[in-house]
DNA sequence: TATTGTTATACTCTATAACTATA
DNA sequence: TATAGTTATAGAGTATAACAATA
């Protein structure tokens, strides 16, 4: 979180925004409610965040024909892109970070986490 | 941390009242300032866990007498017990996690974390 | 004047309940 | 009646500034 804080402010997104947007490309998502349930956070935590990506053009929210309750949401090609670039200097920092460890550690470590985010999906449920 | 917290609750201990139990048993600290600066947290921050401990009888806080601005603290013979005892758990239950990995995994996980937490404090400074 | 401990205030983050509009 | 989205409210957690006592 401290690596990725200052690149994702310098993209202007905060955590939930660049969780909502990779989401949005990542999975089928319907309505906000959907999306919330998808990326483990409350309905009413989302709005704010849907609003301001919204109003920055990244997203586009519009009533679906189907169900006029229920908002469509898809990213905008600039939103599409801001996700992808933001990633991608993720990666690369994270990389960076990591290429000081000797292979076999950080192939050990990473394959660690990974075991140790299964057990912990497994015991706290997402809220809501 | 979802680890832990459920332990901490169980003896009714925060998390910034553990770090300061054991900070108080682990260095030598003169006053709260000092304490403060030992365990990264802002002056104003831990006065609140300190009165809470306090009242429940596991510190003590008296003045200083070579500078009555300054409040000595300690640990009481219930204080220190509470701290042992509480971190004895923590470590059982990290153990019943651990084991579960095979052993080289477990010991270039642990050599990684010890890595990047010595990356982590030399970018990131405690608040004050 | 500077420092220790303290209090007050504001700001962020989150959770809950209540509202509206649709179904 | 139930659900989707929204708004309002209250509660934590934290940071900053201001204060009294002491140096």
């Amino acid at each position: 979180m401290r690596a990725e804080l200052p690149l994702l402010e310098a993209h202007g997104l905060t955590m939930w925004g660049y969780i909502v947007l990779t989401a949005l490309r990542d999975s089928e998502v319907r309505g906000q409610a959907s999306l919330a349930d998808v990326i483990g956070a409350d309905r009413t935590r989302i709005i704010a965040v849907l609003d301001d990506l919204q109003n920055r053009e990244l997203i586009i929210r519009r009533p679906d024909p189907d169900d006029r309750r229920s908002n469509l949401l898809s990213l905008t090609a600039a939103g599409r892109k801001a996700c992808n670039t933001t990633q991608a200097e993720i990666q690369e920092n994270d990389n960076s970070i990591l290429k000081t460890l000797p292979p076999a550690d950080r192939a050990a470590f990473l394959r660690v986490l990974d075991q140790l985010s299964l057990l912990d999906s497994a015991a706290f449920k997402p809220t809501r």
